[in-house]
DNA sequence: AATCTCACG
DNA sequence: ACGTACGTGAGATTA
């Protein structure tokens, strides 16, 4: 028989430090919950128990009482974000099946102490799962103890027996307790012996063997004077730390070792309490099989199970879809195109595998004005269509774009995921009549999802942003996808192969003027070679070692030859290895290169570019640059492009209606130097160029939420200088300053800052009592309304540019967007005229109080057309 | 799989 | 007294 004693506030505590802090779409914090289920998993797993204790403090600890990392002791209790998981954390567990501990006036430890002994005295194993070095004092032939910690991330349990504690201590487990007596523990108020610390507790102790054989022969034992006189005056103190150290092993709590046995989870509501926690995850590693959810849905059932079609007449299921007006469809299109088509209908689910036919329906469908669609991933549907030169006409419904807009944070959108959050809670069918794949029985309560999306948007006032702006903008998107981007692949592999032989060649040099051959990619070994072999002075220092990042070397430039190879080094490794191999490989037959463009992924509402990222093509060193001039047009095309001037600082001057600001823009003033004037108190003639560029740096500081110190850092000026600036600045545009305050105020009230056109973001940040998570949470509440709103103005003036193109009928076509600028592929002899559609539509997207604008221009390549 | 570094707006 | 901008994606190394 094993027991597996858990020392529950121990354990709870190294997971709400360990794991980032997760909270449910309500603000319940899940993070400990999470982490302690996960760690008890492990170390069940590690130690296969019959019989579980789950031993918690019942009141806040008091003198004898183990440190919360992060807060002392004594002076503050639990953080309140780990304080309102742990009743929720109980209730789950007793759920669970798991018998928990608590006894008045004893704490954890004496409950893990008890029931060590009871094991010990009966023979029986136990183990001890816990994050405290303090319980290592009870390891005996029986009893071991799990040392819990989250390693990056991930979670541990190391094995600690007499043997393991021989190796770490060179002391017997129980000789801990005389260690401790010595050394003392602050966090613990354990003041041992004044004097004596961590070394020369230990060495005393493997010495002499234990507290009492010490001053026993306290006149005999070879020491030294000084160290006699710190034993004899600490001596009460030692006895004091003695007891205080020992844990406790006579708890009154219930010895019987088989009543710890752990029950059969109570399955329907350990589901619903998890589904209620949003640990979805954790549902599915247990495999816990509920029909709590499809009972509940049978009962409240507006819509019936309905029964399963996999070879529907396709005449009748249209006709029926058309009188209907709605369709609720979804489609499981592969890499190849192969179409698996899911159509709902009150009646039945309709399954259509069949190639040709699933595609004539799916196209036939797309391409019917009077039905309204209810449908998943429009992206991919547009992208189909096209394939097909197929319009897409009347979707109403997109519900991964409908979550996205909900909550613009969640890290998934699969459509099962957004099932069991939003529609049907967690459903396994046994019931064998619906029971497909998870995917089909998904499908059977897409109509019930796309009304809860549906009513949630409504009572947002966000569905304009999904059937104005998202679900237009999907179809852009696909279009971009799938035109790509020209690029001259030979050259590119040319450039390449010229940054290739730099690079060796600065291999060898700096391999000469450091003295040896290393790696220059790995910032373990480069950090050896520069502050260990070569000792330069290292500043700053990452988790695992010596930074050095290009802002360190840079500080290094003029103490060694070898720095300003490395910078180059880095900076041509990076361009052949990031920009041109991996371009070339993802180059199409027609030499043409297609992003993907994620439309759920950013917090704010930008769209992001991946495999490859087109968004981050160097522009701003020279040799960077030099690659866009492999990004052109096709053949007797040109590219035009436009991007807008300073379209965050306006939408600024407009959100926070800043009188100034505003001025400053409609007088078509520049307005850095504006702010320059205002910053160093000077007439705008007076200026000079690099106090433009301060107060530049001063701009984008307010508007990513601004710090003294690191605007001090970046522009090289001292934290008071900096902080004047600020000062300066808010003083002057006394319209901002209020707005930055109003803003995070609002945030607080609201838990969430939206942008012009209703983009949400959600930030339980601002609720916490940690000091640095809660000054992330304000400066994105001051950021995101501004990024966001200038990403909904671009998104809008995409779907004019795309919009008029077609109207125009011409060939031009939107091929890239980088988050302030657009480009246009087009023949030679449209160009002129795309480039001005470009500008018109881009500067008359929304109206401001600002004018918008944008700088246009042609050009063969990308760097020819960027102006 | 996590970390470091660095490319972009 | 805290540790510092906001938003991304990707390659190379290391564990």
């Amino acid at each position: 028989m094993t027991l597996l004693v858990v020392d529950g506030n121990s354990i709870v505590n190294r997971a709400f430090y360990g794991i980032k802090l997760l909270s449910t779409k309500n603000g319940q914090f899940t993070n400990a919950i999470y982490g302690f289920l996960t760690m008890l998993d492990k170390i069940k797993e590690v130690s296969a128990p019959d019989a579980v204790a789950i031993a918690f403090d019942l009141k806040a600890p008091t003198f004898r009482h183990k440190a919360y990392e992060g807060y002392k002791a004594n002076r503050k209790g639990m953080p309140p974000e780990l304080a309102s998981q742990m009743p929720v954390l109980k209730e789950l567990l007793k759920t669970l099946g798991y018998k928990l501990v608590e006894c008045e006036g004893f704490e954890a430890d004496d409950i893990l102490g008890t029931l060590a002994d009871e094991c010990d005295k009966r023979g029986e194993k136990c183990v001890i799962a816990t994050g405290d070095r303090d319980s290592l004092q009870l390891v005996s032939d029986n009893v071991t103890v799990r040392l819990a910690a989250t390693k990056m991330g991930k979670a541990e349990a190391v094995l600690y027996d007499a043997e393991k504690i021989k190796e770490e201590y060179g002391v017997t487990p129980l000789q801990l307790i005389d260690i401790k007596a010595l050394q003392g523990d602050t966090s613990d108020n354990i003041p041992g012996v004044s004097g004596i610390g961590k070394k020369g507790a230990g060495d005393l102790i493997q010495k002499f063997g234990s507290v009492d054989n010490i001053y026993e022969n306290i006149d005999t034992i070879d020491v030294k004077p000084a160290m006699r006189a710190k034993l004899i005056a600490g001596k009460d103190s030692a006895y004091m730390s003695k007891m205080l150290g020992t844990i406790s092993r006579e708890a009154p709590i219930d010895r019987e070792i088989s009543h710890y046995e752990v029950l059969p989870v109570n399955v329907d509501e350990a589901v619903r309490k998890l589904a209620s926690l949003e640990l979805f995850s954790l549902i599915k590693k247990w495999d816990l099989k509920s029909n709590v959810s499809v009972a509940e849905a049978k009962e409240n059932s507006e819509e019936s199970i309905p029964e399963l079609d996999t070879e529907p007449n396709a005449d009748n299921l249209y006709k029926s879809l058309r009188e209907n007006i709605k369709a609720y469809f979804t489609a499981d299109i592969d890499k190849s195109g192969a179409v698996i088509l899911y159509v709902y209908t009150k009646e039945k689910l309709c399954i259509i595998t069949d190639e040709s036919k699933a595609r004539e329906f799916l196209l036939k469908m797309l391409s019917d004005d009077t039905i309204e669609k209810y449908t998943s991933n429009s992206k991919q549907l547009f992208s189909y269509a096209m394939k097909y030169d197929t319009e897409v006409k009347n979707i109403a419904m997109d519900i991964q774009l409908s979550a996205y807009i909900l909550n613009p944070s969640a890290n998934s959108y699969d459509t099962s995921r957004l099932m069991e959050e939003y529609a049907v809670g967690i459903k396994y069918y046994e019931d064998s009549l619906l029971y497909v794949s998870e995917y089909a029985s998904n499908t059977a309560f897409l109509p019930k999802l796309c009304s809860i999306l549906e009513d949630k948007l409504s009572e947002n006032g966000q569905l304009d942003l999904l059937r104005n702006i998202e679900i237009p903008l999907a179809r852009v998107l696909a279009s971009m996808e799938s035109y790509g981007f020209r690029v001259d692949k030979d050259e590119i592999e040319k450039y390449g192969n010229m940054l290739g032989e730099k690079i060796f060649e600065l291999q060898k040099n700096i391999y000469e003027a450091v003295g040896y051959e290393f790696n220059i990619n790995s910032p373990k070994q480069l950090g050896e070679a520069l502050f260990e072999k070569l000792g330069l002075p290292s500043s700053k220092k990452t988790k695992s070692g010596y930074s050095t990042s290009a802002e360190v070397l840079e500080g290094l430039r003029y103490a060694h030859p070898a720095i300003d190879m490395i910078l180059e080094y880095r900076s041509l490794s990076k361009l052949k290895s990031t920009y041109c191999d991996s371009l070339v490989k993802v180059t199409d037959d027609n030499s043409r290169i297609h992003s993907v463009f994620n439309q759920t992924e950013t917090r704010t509402g930008r769209i992001s570019s991946l495999e490859p990222n087109l968004q981050n093509i160097p522009v701003r060193t020279e040799v960077g640059r030099e690659l866009r001039r492999f990004f052109t047009a096709e053949d007797g095309w040109t590219l035009a492009d436009a991007d807008y001037s300073q379209i965050e600082l306006r939408v600024l001057a407009h959100i926070a209606d800043d009188s100034e600001m505003i001025r400053a823009f409609n007088e078509g003033t520049d307005v850095h130097t504006v702010t320059a004037s205002q910053v160093f108190n000077m007439p705008v003639e007076m200026v000079t160029s690099a106090m433009r560029s301060q107060a530049k740096a001063v701009n984008f500081g307010i508007v990513y939420g601004i710090g003294a110190f690191s605007l001090a850092k970046d522009i090289g000026v001292s934290r008071k200088e900096a902080d004047s600036y600020i000062k300066a600045y808010l003083k002057h545009y006394s319209g901002v300053d209020k707005y930055m305050k109003a803003v995070v105020e609002k945030a607080k009230d609201n838990g969430y800052v939206d942008t012009m056109f209703g983009r949400r973001r959600y930030l339980p940040e601002l609720t916490s009592s940690n000091f640095n998570m809660r000054s992330f949470g304000e400066r994105v509440a001051r950021n995101m309304p501004i990024q966001g709103t200038a990403a909904d103005i671009i998104k809008i003036a995409m779907i004019r540019v795309y919009d008029r193109l077609k109207s125009e009928n011409m060939k031009a076509r939107l091929i890239l967007q980088v988050h302030d600028e657009l480009i246009v592929e087009a023949p030679e002899n449209e160009a002129e005229k795309a480039a001005e559609i470009i500008k018109e539509e881009m500067e008359n997207a929304v109206t401001l109080k600002v004018p918008l604008t944008a700088d246009a221009h042609i050009g063969k390549t990308w760097y020819d057309a960027k102006g």
